[in-house]
RNA sequence: GCGCCCGUAGCUCAAUGGAUAGAGCAUCGGACUUCGGAUCCGAGGGUUAGAGGUUCGACCCCUCUCGGGCGCGCCA
């Protein structure tokens, strides 16, 4: 289709320059599929001004060179000056395969793609999801057009919350419930933490915000528990073997349990580079900055500033050194952007998080670019998930666990499998349940445009109607289900033949998958995917109830054979981008 | 106060400069003595928050207003 679409847009152009001169024609005219027809081209409404010809004057130049496409059945000229193309079903049906097919766009370059990235010590949530899901979506994807993609888990494993993490350690630690549920105690602890130094906070008469602003200025009167929980922050950052050896433990029991997540979810990483790994670059990094003149001092802090004159837009200051020498997340991102431009030099890089740190990261960019960085950055930012009732604190503790979320899913899916297919024994039913439950949950995330900003309701999450991973699942286990009965009778696919309207518009559809996933790849935006599967998956539905495949005559039968083979690939494939798994019954 | 994002059918969402704004859910009505009904076909339902502007053409780009979310130097 790719070819085809090319073909026809340089011959269109070349139309255009013979009839009217080359000044103003792009080497190749857009065509592209549309509803209104096979393929469609707008461009000589879009090339008129420039030409100074009326639209359908240039349409008309045009159209004997699209009708001199072999693959052309018709093409006319509609509207202001629309040309649409008809294809020929022989055509259609000799490049069935070109469905299977993907341009390697990405061949010959790396993309380094940050995501996930939960926090140490914190069990993941809900709102963990989207990062993670997104990511590894992206991270298939863009494989799948021939990048080669460094996963990068950008682990939040250092901070200030490890001070108070430490001092929650010594004071409230409950050792048997911490041997049982390493990650649940911490999380306890901290919250624990959080409530005794608000209280002290009270106590002193001191404003107490929301949110996790406590390490704001300290107020003239600061709790005593935050005065220790700074200087254990110190300690370990010096390197006091007793508090190092804290940390390090509250990083590997939390990384076995996010791990256990990852399996669950089937999530992989070529790399765990977490912000401690960028510790000790951090001094050289301000350095540099300063060097180069980026940076600036001001009020005993190291700041980057932002101009519209130079940066494209005016920003507030970026802080990448505090007064007491401390460094922020921003400087250990300038150094990981370094760090990864001189270990891969990437084309790309892609970092998934939630729309909060957009401001962030534009600064962050904007240093890049003063930086003389190459690659494109990208922040691929989704919209916040929130219950009903608001945000989520992990410290106030209202959250929904990954794990609580994928146990319900699971529970759900086997409700309704049960109810819908009693021929599954114990042990199929249960690994039903599992993939469906866990690809409605990935597809919810993964169907709607990621800037939209989700609601969590279980119904919601956990919808396996209309526009969800079941229905997708189910076309393929329709197909499989046919193919079963089909192979007992000895038939086997064959060459297309004559199309009925419901198979021929089958074929189109399928012909398009590589464009959809080729536009995610670079446009970031998966659900273009969920979309386009889930108009596949309604295109095979409609032929299925339209054209019979075991009754058919044979040389039909092995058309719609090879139909079924075909559609049943592509939607294997596809949902294996979206890290979504298939079954063979349901 | 400044900035970013969002606002589309009753609800949840598509359409990222092309023609008459499309799906799912819900509602109503059909199909099939089922190659699997987790299906298919159809109907009703819209001033794309509002007002201006740019364009041959605007949900899409620009300006303003309203509504919601988020952010804005010593957290991450």
């Amino acid at each position: 289709m790719h070819a085809l679409l090319e073909e026809l847009g340089s011959a269109a152009s070349a139309a255009l320059v013979k009839a009217f001169g080359a000044e103003g024609v792009p080497p190749s005219l857009v065509f592209e599929p549309s509803p209104r027809a096979d393929v469609q081209c707008t461009a000589a409404m879009q090339l008129a001004k420039a030409l100074r010809k009326p639209p359908r004057d240039l349409a008309a130049a045009i159209l004997p060179s699209v009708l001199a496409h072999p693959a052309v059945e018709k093409a006319e000229m509609a509207g202001a000056g629309f040309i649409n193309v008809t294809l020929r079903d022989a055509w259609i049906a000799e490049h069935l395969d070109d469905a299977l097919t993907h341009r390697p766009v990405g061949a010959g370059q790396t993309v380094v793609l940050d995501y996930s990235s939960p926090n140490v010590a914190k069990p993941m949530h809900i709102g963990h999801i989207r990062s993670t899901i997104l990511g590894e979506a992206m991270k298939r994807v863009l494989r799948a057009v021939g990048y080669t993609v460094v996963a990068d888990n950008h682990l939040g494993d250092w901070g200030t919350q490890f001070g108070k993490l430490i001092v929650g350690w010594r004071r409230y630690l409950d050792r048997a419930a911490y041997e049982r549920d390493p990650v649940g105690e911490l999380l306890r602890i901290y919250v624990k933490y959080s409530e005794e130094e608000k209280a002290q906070k009270l106590a002193l008469g001191a404003p107490v915000k929301e949110g996790d602003d406590d390490d704001a200025p300290l107020p003239a009167q600061a709790p005593a528990l935050l005065l220790e929980a700074r200087a254990e922050l110190v300690k370990l950052q010096a390197g006091d073997p007793e508090n190092v050896a804290l940390w390090k433990q509250f990083v590997d029991v939390s990384m076995a349990e996010f791990d256990r997540t990852y399996k669950r979810l089937g999530v992989s990483f070529d790399e765990v580079l977490g912000e401690s790994f960028y510790n000790d670059m951090l001094a050289a990094t301000v350095d540099e900055l300063l060097e180069k003149g980026i940076a600036e001092h001001s009020q005993g802090a190291v700041i980057v500033t932002f101009t519209k004159e130079r940066d494209g837009e005016a920003m507030p200051p970026m802080l990448v050194r505090k007064a007491d020498g401390g460094f922020l997340y921003g400087t250990s991102d300038i150094a990981a952007m370094r760090y990864r431009m001189g270990r891969w030099s990437p084309s790309r890089i892609l970092i998934v998080t939630d729309e909060r740190q957009q401001l962030h990261f534009r600064q962050l960019f904007a240093v890049a670019r003063r930086l003389g960085v190459p690659a494109r950055l990208e922040h691929v930012w989704f919209g916040l998930m929130r219950l009903p009732e608001g945000t989520f604190s992990t410290r106030d503790g209202n959250v929904i666990s990954l794990e609580s979320l994928l146990d319900e899913a699971e529970k759900r899916a086997a409700d309704v499998a049960r109810s819908l297919n009693a021929d599954l024994a114990e042990a199929e039913l249960a690994e039903v349940a599992r993939v469906v439950g866990l690809g409605s949950v990935k597809y919810n995330d993964l169907s709607k445009d990621r800037q939209t900003l989700i609601t969590f309701t279980w119904d919601k999450a956990l919808s396996l109607q209309g526009n969800t991973a079941p229905y997708v699942q189910y076309a393929y286990a329709r197909i499989r289900s046919i193919q079963r009965k089909v192979a007992e009778l000895g038939a086997v696919p064959g060459p297309l033949v004559a199309l009925e309207p419901t198979e021929r518009a089958l074929v189109m559809t399928l012909l398009r998958y590589p464009l959809a996933v080729e536009e995610v790849a670079m446009s970031s935006r998966p659900h273009a995917l969920c979309d386009y599967l889930f108009e596949l998956a309604g295109a095979f539905s409609s032929f299925f109830n339209d054209c019979p495949v075991k009754d058919a005559e044979p040389a039909v039968r092995a058309a719609r054979l090879t139909l079924c083979d075909r559609v049943a690939t592509v939607l294997r494939r596809g949902l294996d981008l979206l890290g979504i798994e298939v079954v063979e019954r349901m």
